[in-house]
DNA sequence: AATGGAGCCAACCGCCATGGC
DNA sequence: GGCCATGGCGGTTGGCTCCAT
């Protein structure tokens, strides 16, 4: 079966030969590609536009970097994807010169393992129920994993990506780490009501803050169970008294700033320190 | 040296969103 | 509104390499 873009003409499948790549690479750089349906054509490629643009994206564009994935360049992956999942292409964009493939790959090969061997569902990043995680750990040889940096005291986020974790909403409650309860222990999931004041309502109903309620995403990374944002609270799955959760903003980073920051934490009672130009810390 | 299994990764497939007509 | 072309994305696969036996 062919592609669909591509089914009438006859087209080259497979790994692509360093004449293929030259032919690419000499018309996209001097071309550019304002549509990519007609570059195999101009660049006498008998490829797909599909396969064309693929292969310049993840293979010959000159930004690309090349090499094992960096300490920290793991640890940012895992971070983002407690927070976005498996949106490859958004995780990428946190790491210049990195390919959403690459990400996906790296993740498939690599984290997923090291996290099964900590003993977190890698799609959840929760801690397994002992049964689960005593039979990974226990059919793998693989090796110690360092421990998981606590999103409390060692995340940064940039503010250009617009996305941050808020944990431990509650001052009173635990924190992250200590959530880690005994083995034979459940989480009994429960909702938790959080009022959203007249100062949030307005904040989050401007404009030229976010421009509407469908562009907040709230998760609750350490339970199954979706949290919910409405038009007057956010509504958090979550166990006994404490609240963790992640809030994404889905907005352009150049309408947040500090004011923005020092209210949105008033009014989520939250700890909330705008660090400097680059980040926040919580 | 041969072989089979595991891991890795480039590339493909299929679905979805968007924009133009 | 419907259709089609196109681009973007996540899931999957096939083939290559490495390593243990």
């Amino acid at each position: 079966m062919g592609h669909r873009c591509c089914g009438k003409h006859k087209v080259n499948r497979g790994l692509w030969s360093p004449e293929e790549d030259e032919k690419l690479l000499r018309y996209i750089t001097t071309h550019g590609h304002p549509s990519w349906s007609s570059v195999p054509k101009f660049a006498g490629l008998q490829r797909c536009g599909k396969s064309c643009r693929l292969r310049w994206i993840n293979y010959l564009r000159p930004d690309l970097k090349r090499g094992s994935f960096t300490a920290e360049e793991e640890q940012s992956i895992i971070d983002v994807h407690r927070i976005l999942g498996n949106k490859w292409a958004q995780i990428a964009k946190h790491l210049p010169g990195r390919t959403d493939n690459e990400v996906k790959n790296f993740w498939n090969s690599c984290i997923k393992k090291k996290l099964l061997s900590q003993g977190l569902d890698p799609s959840t990043h929760n801690l397994m129920p002992s049964h689960k995680r005593s039979s990974v750990s226990s059919s793998s040889n693989i090796p110690k994993p360092s421990k998981k940096k606590s999103i409390m005291t060692n995340t940064k986020f940039d503010l250009s990506t617009t996305a941050f974790s808020i944990t431990n909403i509650n001052p009173h409650s635990s924190t992250k780490q200590n959530r880690v309860k005994s083995p034979n222990q459940t989480p009994v999931p429960s909702q938790t009501i959080i009022p959203i004041n007249d100062t949030m309502s307005t904040l989050l109903d401007d404009e030229n803050v976010i421009p509407n309620w469908s562009d907040v995403d709230v998760m609750a990374p350490i339970h199954e169970e979706a949290p919910m944002f409405s038009s007057d609270k956010a509504v958090v799955g979550d166990d006994d008294d404490d609240i963790n959760m992640d809030i994404l903003f889905n907005t352009p980073s150049s309408t947040f700033d500090n004011d923005f920051a020092s209210i949105f934490s008033s009014a989520m009672s939250i700890d909330f320190n705008p660090m400097d130009d680059l980040g926040w810390t919580f």
